[in-house]
RNA sequence: GAGCCAUUAGCUCAGCAGGUAGAGCACCGGACUUUUAAUCCGGGUGUCCCGCGUUCGAAUCGCGGAUGGCUCACCA
């Protein structure tokens, strides 16, 4: 039947309510019970009254007598009504309304007996009327389309969802925790920046009227962390949305969230191990445990990680030996490997495409790739012992970088030195590579206690521990393009 | 941004040697006072994603477009 019938059918309906004096969209009402407790309690709740409220799932009419099932935010539970208890006229009236409408009942706990705990219904009241027919009930919603962009339709119908999206809120809640109880203060800082700063990523410009300038929306919240640092907050962290221009797929999405941690006087291992027990912390709060499944993996996220340097990970699963060579030796490796790489890329970038390649698709197990070239390592403090390599280390879980941290470069005169190497990159064309900031190197020029900093991408996080294939199906509305 | 695939009733899906569209659920009417994918009887149905073309005739074939999915590229 087309929707507009079926949409006008449910209007009569909505008409008629307000000819017989029924106000459809009703106002506040006291539950007494959800359902999942008096299912839980149903020993100590039986043959008592309780008044609970939510959407009618489905109905089962059986002339004098009929069943619905009534779902709020714990579960379902099931009606049973029947003329003798309701009267002629209240009872003509349950059965005229139609699945989706969400009411308020008032009824007996027992037992059907099929087994069934359910509440007889003694008294219901409209809370909203609903003009439009809900997906299948048995089937539910599969179009992945209208699943994301109506997403009230996929967590009425689609009960794992929701569940997903409980889990996203219990993880960052544990994440929140776990660092509050560590000392560490949480603070917001701008998400309209001057400066795009914080990562190699090109920004969304918007614009302000009033001052009439261009804004970026933030790529990461880095550089105000540190100014914190150098203001005395030795412990802080931030949680919230970063905005990259960039392509979408199952693992991005333009805007997505991450939490930046700052430790004053601490460094990459101390970071490492901050990101270990972090992870096996909010692991064990919200799936119980620190070993999890995803899809053909039994992944044990329990700590200690290994940690193995970005140069003997490609030794070890590309069989090449990149150590000490300068950048035209690199670029030759490169291309007797066949590896694409651009005809000026430095060592670093080559070192990087050779990782990318043959190291990161075998990375399932949980570890830290440490050991990050300073070319594509602008704010991380150089390794004592070998100024082409940093104190950075990367995270890997599935294959996926979740996060990303390092000792933070704490030299403004060779930070200075590292934007202008960037700001060359981007006037030969790389949009990506980082703006000068000198309100930051100001910052740092009033010294900036040594600190390990940490990256995590939440919703990566939230997909390892959900066993989610796309960063869609743990964003509650991904971005999509304007339906045609 | 490129390649491949998908789009048919409100939902889930059939139909595709080219002959003008079907099922289940939902919906409407009827029977039924403990059912649970309730059952039984009866009923209605659509811009077959959009446009252009080929053809006597297009849901079906061709071209262009839209949206989505997957893969690749950039990246977290």
């Amino acid at each position: 039947m087309p929707l507009d019938e079926l949409m006008k059918i449910r209007r009569a309906k909505l008409d008629e309510m307000y000819k017989q004096g029924i106000n459809p969209y009703g106002e506040r009402f006291e539950r007494t019970h959800l359902a999942r407790e008096i299912i839980e309690n149903f020993d100590q709740l039986a043959e008592t009254e309780t008044r609970i409220a939510g959407r009618i799932m489905s109905f089962r009419t059986h002339g004098k007598a009929s069943f619905a099932d009534l779902a709020d935010l714990s579960g379902r539970i099931q009606l049973y009504v029947r003329v003798d208890q309701l009267g002629e006229a209240k009872y003509e009236q349950f059965c005229k309304l139609d699945i989706g409408d969400i009411i308020a009942v008032r009824g007996r706990i027992f037992r059907t007996r099929r087994g069934e705990i359910s509440v007889e219904v003694h008294d219901f009241l409209m809370m909203a009327k609903s003009l439009r027919p809900l997906p299948d009930k048995w089937h539910g919603l599969k179009d992945v389309e209208i699943r994301y962009r109506q997403r009230y339709l996929d967590l009425i119908v689609n009960p794992d969802v929701r569940e997903v999206f409980a889990t996203r809120s219990r993880v960052i809640h544990a994440l929140r925790s776990f660092l509050l109880e560590q000392g560490f203060l949480e603070v917001e800082t701008p998400m309209l920046n001057v400066i795009a700063g914080g990562a190699t990523a090109r920004p969304f410009v918007t614009h302000h009227n009033v001052l009439d300038m261009d804004l970026y929306l933030r790529i990461a919240p880095e550089l105000y962390l540190k100014r914190l640092l150098v203001g005395g907050f030795e412990k802080v962290f931030e949680i919230g949305k970063n905005f990259r221009n960039e392509g979408v797929s199952t693992k991005h999405n333009p805007e997505f969230t991450g939490v930046e941690v700052y430790q004053a006087y601490a460094d990459a291992a101390d970071m490492m191990k901050l990101t270990e027990e972090l992870v096996a912390h909010v692991a064990r709060e919200v799936v119980g445990s620190t070993d999890v499944q995803f899809g053909d993996y039994a992944i044990s996220l329990a700590p200690p990680w290994p940690r193995l340097p970005m140069l003997e990970a490609v030794k070890q699963y590309a069989g090449v030996d990149l150590s000490g060579i300068d950048d035209a030796q690199a670029r030759k490796l490169a291309k007797d490997q066949g590896l694409e790489v651009a005809p000026d890329a430095s060592y670093g970038q080559v070192l990087e495409e050779f990782f990318d390649t043959y190291v990161e698709p075998n990375l399932i197990q949980p570890i830290f790739i440490t050991d990050y070239p300073v070319e594509i390592s602008p704010l991380a403090k150089r390794k004592k012992d070998n100024p082409q390599l940093t104190e950075r280390f990367e995270p890997f879980v599935v294959t996926w970088e979740i996060g990303n941290g390092f000792s933070e470069l704490n030299d403004p005169i060779d930070q200075l030195e590292r934007f202008r190497k960037q700001v060359e990159k981007r006037e030969s064309g790389d949009e990506e590579a980082h703006m000068m900031d000198e309100d930051f190197i100001t910052a740092l020029e009033h010294g900036m206690p040594p600190a390990g900093g940490l990256g995590i991408g939440i919703d990566r996080l939230v997909m390892l521990l959900t066993n989610s294939r796309s960063i869609r199906d743990v964003i509650l509305f991904p971005h999509m393009r304007p339906r045609g």
